[in-house]
DNA sequence: TGACAATTACTGTCTAGGCAGTAATATAGC
DNA sequence: GCTATATTACTGCCTAGACAGTAATTGTCA
């Protein structure tokens, strides 16, 4: 059986209301008259898969896919230096990031070992060669934005970026 | 090995160079000062991981993924009716689609038929269950998609999209 | 016609994330 | 102090996509 047939939202068992109004939102969108090609979230999709794309080529030279230099910088910019919360800044579960930091470590790039002061806890770093790495990777990720941005002004960037953080309110206070 | 170590791009080859700026590019990002915080990369991956996350937990209800109604939809409005089709409307690879497919017919959502045409198709159909989910699917990608956007004008969502677009068209002639 | 190229569906093997559950350790509350 | 709870890292099992093949079939062109 499916994953997702155990997991099914308080919401949907206690409230099983066919229609897609609920009380203070938008129309933009209609159940009963959907465009897909008019839909933000397709467009967004399709942006987020151009840059993923870019990305991954960009990192190919460097021996890296488009998701591993992320845990990278967030240890050299000192965001986090365990596995847990290295998965709460990138919003992944633990698991996930147990896996990607043995990747990382397959390939020589970051060190574990154990932290003696809590003895759950295993301390990250980078070793050198991942060190070196990490001053790389900032320039193909501009190289990419800015190649996308081409005709953007200043202002439009502003815009975009404020929209964006907007939405992205709006799904935190869901 | 690393899957990609095999597939480094031939610019990367013919032209190493270390600086991010491309003749024409506009310089938002540097290499040498990248501030993730206010990459619009960043922030776009945060609003589509957050709406991924909105649309699965609506087509729980149904018993789907967040990914599961794409194909579903597609083929109820006869964009595609073969594997390859849809894997090209998608943008995914056709081995990825035969899998998904697999799920879709387990599901009993889905069904195979040889082509007598061309041997080599399988066509593809709804069920009735298949096509008795699609008239539901809108209702709740709708609703997602309005909650998100609380508190937009008519205007400012154009905007959006309207930049969303070009970036989409920047990276088509990359 | 017959060799060659293209297309279709599919498989194996990799990266990658989500959920559920585990054992070890740490902390809070009584 | 001791028990219940929380946290940490990790594992198994699932969905999902990318790449590199495969066999069968179809189309092309000399």
């Amino acid at each position: 059986m499916a994953a997702n047939s155990t997991r099914i939202p308080a919401r949907a068992r206690s409230d099983p209301r066919p229609a897609s109004a609920r009380p203070g939102d938008p129309e933009f969108y209609r159940g009963d008259d959907y465009q897909i090609n008019e839909s933000i979230g397709y467009l967004l999709l399709q942006v987020r898969n151009a840059l993923d794309r870019a990305i991954d080529s960009e990192m190919a030279e460097h021996d890296l896919t488009g998701k591993q230099w992320g845990p990278l910088l967030m240890i050299d910019h000192r965001l986090g230096t365990t596995a847990a919360e290295l998965a709460r800044i990138g919003c992944v579960d633990t698991g996930a990031m147990t896996r990607m930091l043995d990747r990382l470590e397959a390939k020589g790039l970051v060190r574990r070992s154990p932290c003696s002061k809590d003895r759950r806890v295993v301390q990250l770093e980078l070793t050198d060669a991942g060190r070196d790495l990490c001053r790389k990777i900032p320039y193909g990720l501009s190289r990419v934005l800015n190649s996308m941005l081409r005709g953007f002004t200043e202002t439009e960037l502003e815009t975009y970026k404020a929209l964006a953080r907007r939405m992205l309110a709006n799904a935190d206070r869901a």
